[in-house]
RNA sequence: GCCGAUGUAGCUCAGUGGUAGAGCACUUCCUUGGUAAGGAAGAGGUCGCGGGUUCAAUUCCCUUCAUCGGCUCCA
């Protein structure tokens, strides 16, 4: 019996039955085969061991498939609960998946606390495991057996994962001493696991619920090589460099202090111009598309936001009330409340709509301690806010004009790596979660996912993301040190219009509801500003650099002159700051590429005898000799956004 | 909020059971130097806050606050 091969470039070849992946690289070249990890047969990846009886599609899966890497740090984390059980007694294993940079385990270790010299001595051990070369066996096993092997080692967390395994696709997978419950695939064996790095230590609720027992996760990962580990380990170095913590501190952008209060920053005038400029790039933009500025109060009565549902839904995150003359009054924790009582202030017609109100406003969010970070998860924040009131047919439109908005924002920032997500309500916790209006749910669903059909959008759909009063787009994007961010969002609710009684008058002269749009393309001022801080690597672009030009005068003899040129400059609109400082021209220059200003001008004798100055763009060295004028003609175009 | 780690000068970090140091930044002076760090002197810290142990605590212990790495949650 033989079966029939068929290789991705479209090459067949027949081989005896039963023969496996691996024996099948081999008989094509020998160094092939010590690098093949899994085996992917007809679109299933499997070990590269397992016998393959019919014809079938094979694609040889190694380090430089994703696949091949994450079975390979699937495998990781089997050798480090190899090594972790070899060294310390009674512990017991939850999970250990592999993830987008390595992977890790999830682990009760008792009465023993793992502290970070215990990942070395786990990475040690790692290695003299990997080195023996031990082969993963599968090995199937009915549930029973399985239940009995994990009840005699006291395994609670596998055996309520066996709990939700049905009887027959139950496999253990064993290398060395240890054996675990898993599915697999997993690599031929933990010699080609070479260079080890336990990265972190941390804590993580078993199945990811808060109620539960939290158990140990250690992170790791492994490459097949020490060179792969050093290059990856140089890389996080070069994300630290771009994380808007320590950006934002070197480019004096903002600032916390332990008397103001965690999560809530101070912007430094630095950070301070880039809120002006960002205003001011949105009031244009939305002033274009017909939007109304408005302006609403931080604070409001309790009885705007029973009304408004956030007492129900949201209150947790709300800072806690302040009474007056036994009325209670809360920090906003979003404008729409106060968006909508300027709506409702006076009768409105269909012939009103739409009607866009929009608003920077700020608002206080009492955000777990534990999750703030930096700039991008804050307790008082600026949203680029707007609340558009319309009808059914209108809806469309408006809710691709919005995203239309949101693409030529990026367009301007040049961000291209995002991800829309289409987040939307779960069925199961109507009435607790979400608003009890099924049917809206699903129309408004619906509408939203035609507009973004419709528009050529790429998009994820997901279930249980939804705000509470309606479906939602999110943007999602990612900081320099790879963790995930909704940047903006884009938002329909059905539900407000009929709490706060906003109505119009139709053709008919019958009340109806308006369908708002709640929609925040900039995001807040302190997430966006995060995140322009890495994507930009703290150069920002001339029209958003706070400082344009510095300019930098050879000796103390050439500042009359500079004073000239500083004039000139700032005659023409540029932001210029002159560095009188008796210090070397070398010393000048080094300190403004450290503050990343786009443009330097060196100034000396040459320069004063010619009326010129000398032009240094930052990160490009020296440009030359020109004169004011052409300098100013040069920086034109980048002037604007 | 939970698990773990950390907290010393504006910043980056040493260090010690006997009340503290470096580099950079800052101030002053010298230097007037042509494309990423010129020299010297000086100033600056109740060693995060509070409590305990001790003859003595920045150092050891506890509490608390903040930050960091995760979890949960979220713009």
């Amino acid at each position: 019996m033989s079966v029939k091969i068929t290789f991705p470039d479209g090459a067949q070849k027949e081989f005896n039955s039963g023969i496996t992946a691996l024996e099948i690289a081999n008989q094509l070249s020998n160094s092939l085969a010590k690098k093949v990890l899994a085996v992917e047969v007809n679109g299933e990846v499997m070990d590269a061991t397992l016998p393959i009886e019919k014809d079938a599609t094979v694609k040889l899966l190694t380090w430089n498939d994703t696949e091949g890497k994450s079975t390979f740090w699937h495998s990781s984390a089997h050798l480090m609960a190899e090594a972790i059980e070899s060294l310390y007694k009674g512990i017991k294993f939850g999970i250990g998946p592999p993830i987008e940079h390595g992977f890790y385990y999830d682990i009760d270790t008792g009465d023993t606390t793992l502290t970070l010299s215990d990942l070395e001595k786990i990475e040690k051990k790692m290695l003299e495991l990997a080195n023996k070369k031990n082969e993963y066996k599968r090995k199937p096993i009915s549930k029973e057996e399985a239940i009995s092997y994990f009840k005699d080692k006291g395994d609670e967390y596998k055996l309520e994962l066996l709990e939700g395994l049905e009887d027959g696709s139950i496999t253990f997978y064993t290398q060395g001493e240890f054996t675990d419950l898993c599915r697999g695939p997993h690599i031929p064996h933990t010699g080609h696991i070479k260079a080890i790095k336990l990265m972190k230590l941390a804590g993580a609720y078993w199945r990811g619920d808060e109620k539960r027992k939290q158990l140990t996760r250690i992170y790791g990962v492994t490459f097949p090589n020490q060179l792969e580990l050093d290059e990856y380990l140089k890389m996080l170095e070069e994300a630290e460099k771009r994380d808007h913590r320590k950006l934002g501190q070197q480019l004096e952008i903002y600032t916390f202090d332990d008397e103001v209060g965690p999560g809530l920053p101070l912007w430094l005038p630095n950070g301070g111009f880039l809120i002006e400029k960002l205003e001011e790039l949105a009031k244009k933009e939305e002033e274009e598309a017909g939007y109304l500025r408005v302006r609403t109060p931080h604070i409001a009565k309790e009885a705007l936001y029973i009304r408004s549902g956030h007492i129900p839904y949201y209150k947790e995150s709300m800072f806690p009330p302040m009474e007056l003359d036994n009325v209670k009054y809360y920090l906003k924790a979003m404008n729409c409340p106060h968006h909508h009582k300027i709506f409702a202030a006076m009768p409105k017609s269909y012939k009103d709509l739409p009607i866009r109100l929009a608003e920077y406003g700020m608002c206080y969010r009492y955000e777990d301690s534990g999750s703030l970070f930096g700039l991008m998860r804050v307790r008082s924040l600026t949203i680029n806010d707007a609340h558009i009131y319309c009808t059914k047919e209108q809806f469309a439109s408006e809710f691709r004009a919005v995203n239309a908005m949101y693409l030529k924002y990026f367009k301007i920032f040049g961000i291209d790596k995002f991800k829309m997500r289409f987040s939307k309500h779960e069925p199961s916790k109507l009435g607790q979660k979400y608003m009890n209006e099924p049917e809206l749910w699903i129309e408004t669903e619906n509408m939203v996912r035609d507009v973004l059909v419709s528009s050529g959008i790429p998009f994820d759909e997901v279930a249980d993301e939804a705000a509470f009063y309606g479906p939602k787009i999110d943007i999602q994007i990612y900081s320099a040190i790879g963790r995930e961010f909704t940047l903006a969002t884009n938002q329909v609710d059905f539900a407000q219009g009929k709490r706060f009684n906003l109505k119009y008058a139709n053709k008919d002269n019958q009340e109806e509801y308006p369908i708002i749009i709640h929609r925040a393309p900039l995001s807040t001022h302190e997430r966006f500003i995060g995140f322009l801080l890495e994507h930009y690597a703290g150069n920002f672009p001339l029209w958003l650099a706070p400082k344009q030009i510095a300019v930098l005068p050879i000796s103390d003899k050439f500042i009359p002159y500079s004073e000239t040129v500083v004039k000139a400059l700032k005659e023409k609109g540029f932001r210029v700051k002159i560095d009188e400082r008796a210090e070397k021209i070398g010393k000048k220059i080094r300190d403004a590429e450290m503050m990343k200003i786009p443009y330097m001008t060196i100034i000396g004798e040459k320069e004063e005898q010619n009326k010129q100055i000398s032009v240094r763009k930052h990160g490009k060295g020296d440009i030359g000799a020109l004169t004011i004028e052409d300098f100013a003609v040069l920086l034109q175009e980048e002037s604007v956004y």
